[in-house]
DNA sequence: GCATTAATAAAACAAGCGTTCATTTAATTC
DNA sequence: GAATTAAATGAACGCTTGTTTTATTAATGC
């Protein structure tokens, strides 16, 4: 047998980005093969070097299009405000829903970079540093303006994002917590962490009673 | 060749565990090999076997003397104060200080419990449950009493350990930050965060002008 | 100083690894 | 409908993996 009744390089190629971003959450990089990949997909493990030259070619492709994405994603959700309050709500939430929407993807790009060569490595570094940057500028710029209190801008970002990071650790959407209302509760933690304290009850205020403490 | 001169059981146990933590915390516990860490302690692969059965229950042992030792360390630091506030200030510090001494040991745990099987995992996360139970009741304890303002114990619970153990990806000790420059900020994070207001000024109060926004 | 035990080396094991290659089949083009 | 291109197979390559076996040497107990 060789090529096979309906097959199509742009899906067989999409299918193993699938796959990968799966294997290699639940499993590690170094503990998925080839084999148990092409598996996955429908294929043998030949028929994946059509598509990417090597193994960690592809974990970086799979790593290039997470931060790409998660960039992109805040470029579109950056409000008009330039009230830092308001910046840092929006980073809070796109940053939930973004990670939320993509556990295995998050996962990836959290425990792989070690399987990176030194370049491929700070390739990503680079995109992340890039991403990070934009919540140092706005904690610093809170803090210059007042509307924060935070002891050391460089620091606190970094808190920040393992903070609202981790929900994809433990969290999984059930009868008890809903994606909405574990997002509000990182929100009123954030801004009781970075000591923005009338942002809550402004927000009431404008939301009439909707916030409620469940 | 075999045995060599002032070769030492104990010795060589204890090597084994302190090559085996660095090297896949550095390397993820799939990527390094037992021929490569039989190099690191000096010593043919074939002689690991003395010690741990398989490389799995090498794994296993170093993840649950970890735990354990996490566990012991909170015992032993547990305050006889039982104001919520007092003691969530020492779980942070505690917690920060174990996690920054054993960097190595803590990668390992936080990244490898997927190469764990079923039984080991569970075992691993009953020890985890029981450490992070302390810091569910401290947080429930003083949304009761007043001094904290929680929306959801469990969930803050979860997002304080993922904040403070964050702080080992990023942190190591320069010129800029030491570590109790970092702790104190954790602190003042963390106590902002579950809404403990009058917690610095009545530290302030207690220490005089030793603490410095720096 | 002899017997025993602990610690290691050295070699071998079967299985599995990432990757390459020649080939075959399906779809597309003209 | 023949020629071309795209997609995939299946076998093989050389190497490495975790682990076992066997033999040998050093330390220990009496």
């Amino acid at each position: 047998m060789a090529r096979t009744a309906g097959s199509d390089g742009q899906k067989t190629e999409a299918a193993i980005r699938d796959a990968a971003l799966n294997l290699i959450a639940r499993h590690g990089y170094e503990a998925v093969t080839m084999r148990q990949l092409g598996e996955e997909v429908g294929v043998q493990a030949a028929a994946l070097y059509r598509y990417f030259p090597t193994k960690e070619e592809l974990l970086f492709d799979l790593m290039t299009g997470h931060m790409e994405a998660l960039i992109e994603s805040w470029e579109e959700a950056r409000p008009a405000s330039s009230e830092p309050a308001d910046r840092l709500a929006a980073f809070v939430v796109n940053h939930i829903r973004f990670h939320v929407e993509r556990r295995h993807s998050t996962h990836v790009n959290n425990m792989e970079l070690r399987s990176l060569s030194r370049d491929r490595l700070s390739a990503i570094l680079r995109l992340r540093n890039r991403y990070e940057k934009e919540l140092r500028l706005i904690l610093r710029e809170g803090a210059e303006d007042g509307s924060f209190r935070v002891e050391d801008s460089a620091l606190t970002a970094m808190a920040i994002i393992q903070m609202i990071t981790g929900v994809i650790v433990w969290f999984r959407p059930d009868e008890r917590l809903s994606v909405d209302q574990v997002t509000e509760t990182y929100l009123a933690m954030t801004m009781r962490l970075v000591g923005a304290e009338e942002f809550e009850e402004k927000k009431n205020v404008r939301a009439g009673a909707e916030f409620r403490a469940w």
